[in-house]
RNA sequence: GGCCCGGUAGUUCAGUUGGUUAGAAUGCCAGCCUGUCACGCUGGAGGUCACGGGUUCGAGCCCCGUUCGGGUCGCCA
């Protein structure tokens, strides 16, 4: 076992006033130079970088291991510290240096295959394959101690609220209804499964009834579909719950929340309350659900303008229930070229769009895509409803309205980052609230919940569930910053007549109903308080409160999009003795049944 | 499942109309160097151009297929 030189001292941490005082520092190497008869040494710990010293007045050995070091090695170096002749100021421990009399190298390393260094650019897929290395970067040190501080304020401001952490369980019953589950075969019951969590709803919800009252769980989740650059199969929920409040006291809670949170992670002040928009309003004004209110570009409904039209595909889309929509962009956009309006309207035909309307404003008229259908003053009109004036530009979808909406949405975000609208310093919170109870579900053809099954219909709207469900409100909200959803919850239904009549809207047999949920309506027979609750995707709110782009920068080994584990290769194959105690059999091709033949 | 982008030294990239022995930077190795800090100087090693097939006198480059990676739509109660 080597003997250890016992730290005194990190290598970031030493300043001009240490100078005199004796340091034993330890890390990795991350730069020799070799000067002859001097070697300097930046030496790299979780703190940062300090330089070291040889000379050769010290013993000629260390002054030869010295001479050896290469990047990555583990080393520990004992010496004084003393003030530069000649500082760095490019670095935090840039006025002092230590002049090392003793070196401990407690391992060699081969050449790294990417630089740790912040600014490499290097192939993300190599970064997470030797994540261990890329954790070493200042960038990476510093997300994940960013993430700690994010959950460390979060337990710190629900505790004081008198809420509870409680752990549910991670092997739980299997759910069709929702994501895909992650499965577990289970050994003792063979031919059963568990499932992993996609979120705890219904534990939670029982601890309501359990009258835990208020309750707080960062918890891992795990949903089997595909990924993003804002997804990933596994990821980490704030989860709270709260008992005998309506969807007013959990808001104001969590606008404390994240007033707290953004002072004492990021020292901002937000104001609150946070404007609510409901869905309906969020939709018609900005075609998304949330928002990013840092900038304008909002939409305007032209449909009355267009009706009865020359023009078919306005006439068209409003003869079939739909509308036409647009967005006015300034500022010299009237200048923007036949090419780059292509462009736009081919990056809205993925949302179904099927192309873009335009009009360009000059101070000699106006110029469009649609004009011959329209009489000078009825153009003349359309500019006035989007207040265009000279040098604007207007694009026009029309169609179905969810595919209006999200073509619009799309193309207001898109020129926004191009143009640089928004407001890089501004912090924009928003609750969403009414969101639709149901929506349509594309493979039933009747309703599922857009939320789940247990989110309460606004009372208003109580009367509509038996004629017209699609157009009940829910009393749920989600809380956007900034463009991007990071938390949603809904006040739960707690009494039973009003949620067996959401099951038979729904359209879930008693069967079905009790062997889904038979559990929780059994609990809350036995009497379960008014609650509500919301949560949060932590990595996302994590990313955002950073300016990363992808939450995989906020963990410390995540997946990549075929959902694998580049550091250890998960998933990987289980062997026939696995499979035959769980029960399992699987179905091979002849290819693989040869190539695992040979293997054996 | 669909669409888009990409794969050339360890790494980041260049590679002309298809034409000799595939280059640069950085990293790595060796030597020199007492104030460097992106150290410098000299020299050196390092390539299955993702894989398979095709077109061609000739393919890193063109075509087809496969594979891997990323983005995105669907999907994500």
């Amino acid at each position: 076992m080597t003997e250890l030189l016992k730290r005194t001292h990190m290598c970031g941490a030493l300043r001009a006033e240490d100078a005199g005082t004796r340091a034993i520092v330890c890390g990795w190497v991350q730069k020799n130079r070799r000067l002859g008869g001097l070697v300097f040494c930046d030496l790299r710990d979780k703190t940062g970088v300090v330089q070291v010293v040889f000379d050769e007045d010290i013993p000629r050995d260390a002054f030869e291991t010295a001479e050896t070091l290469r990047g990555e090695y583990v080393v520990a170096v004992a010496g004084l510290v003393r003030e530069r002749e000649s500082k760095n100021p490019g670095l935090a421990t840039g006025d002092v240096e230590i002049r090392a009399d003793e070196l401990k190298i407690y391992a060699k390393a081969d050449t790294p295959p990417i630089y740790i260094r912040d600014d490499d650019n290097v192939d993300e897929n190599l970064r997470l394959k030797y994540r261990y290395l890329d954790v070493r970067k200042p960038r990476m040190q510093r997300n994940l101690r960013f993430r700690h501080e994010v959950v460390r304020i979060t337990r710190e401001y629900f505790f004081e609220n008198g809420f509870t952490e409680v752990e549910t369980p991670m092997l739980i019953r299997p759910t069709p209804e929702g994501a895909r589950d992650y499965l577990v075969p289970s050994r003792i019951r063979n031919g059963s499964f568990y499932a992993l969590p996609q979120s705890p709803q219904m534990y939670k919800q029982l601890l309501m009834a359990g009258g835990v009252d208020r309750y707080i769980q960062i918890v891992k989740c795990f949903r089997d579909e595909d990924l993003r650059a804002d997804r990933q199969p596994e990821f980490t929920q704030i989860d709270l719950e709260m008992s005998f409040v309506d969807a007013d006291d959990v808001m104001e809670m969590q606008e404390g929340y994240l007033k707290r949170l953004m002072k004492d992670a990021l020292g901002v002040d937000i104001e609150t309350p946070f404007p609510r928009l409901t869905y309906r309003e969020a939709m018609e004004r900005f075609g998304s659900d949330k928002p990013d209110m840092r900038f304008g570009l909002e939409l305007t409904d032209v449909s009355a303008r267009a009706k009865n039209c020359a023009f078919g595909v306005f006439a068209d889309a409003i003869a079939n229930g739909g509308s036409v929509r647009g967005i006015c962009v300034p500022g010299g956009a009237a200048a923007f070229s036949r090419k780059a309006i292509d462009k736009l309207t081919e990056s809205v035909r993925v949302y179904g769009a099927r192309g873009l309307a335009w009009m360009k404003i000059s101070d000699e008229g106006i110029s469009s895509s649609f004009s011959k259908f329209f009489d000078a003053d009825e153009m003349k009109g359309f500019a006035e409803a989007f207040g265009a004036e000279s040098g604007d530009l207007v694009l026009i979808a029309a169609g179905p309205d969810d595919t209006v909406f999200a073509a619009l949405g799309f193309l207001r975000r898109e020129i926004a980052i191009e143009s640089d609208l928004a407001d890089k310093e501004a912090w924009s919170f928003l609750w969403v609230v009414d969101f639709p109870l149901l929506e349509k579900d594309d493979e039933t053809g009747g309703c599922k919940a857009m939320h789940h099954p247990f989110t309460a219909p606004n009372p208003e709207d109580a009367d509509k569930l038996d004629a017209s469900p699609e157009e009940a409100r829910a009393l749920a909200y989600d809380v956007v910053l900034n463009g991007t959803e990071i938390g949603g919850g809904s006040v739960r239904i707690h009494d039973s007549a009003l949620q067996r009549k959401m099951f038979a809207v729904l359209g879930l047999s008693q069967e079905e109903v009790d062997d889904k949920f038979g559990f929780l309506i059994e609990a809350f027979r036995y009497g379960v308080p008014p609650h509500a609750g919301l949560a949060y995707g932590l990595d996302r709110l994590v990313m955002l409160l950073l300016g990363e782009r992808s939450i995989r920068e906020t963990m410390a080994f995540p997946k990549n999009q075929a959902a694998e584990d580049p550091v250890s290769a998960a998933p990987g194959s289980a062997s026939e003795e696995q499979l035959r105690e769980l029960g399992l059999f699987l179905r091979r091709n002849k290819a693989e049944q040869d190539a695992r033949n040979d293997e054996a």
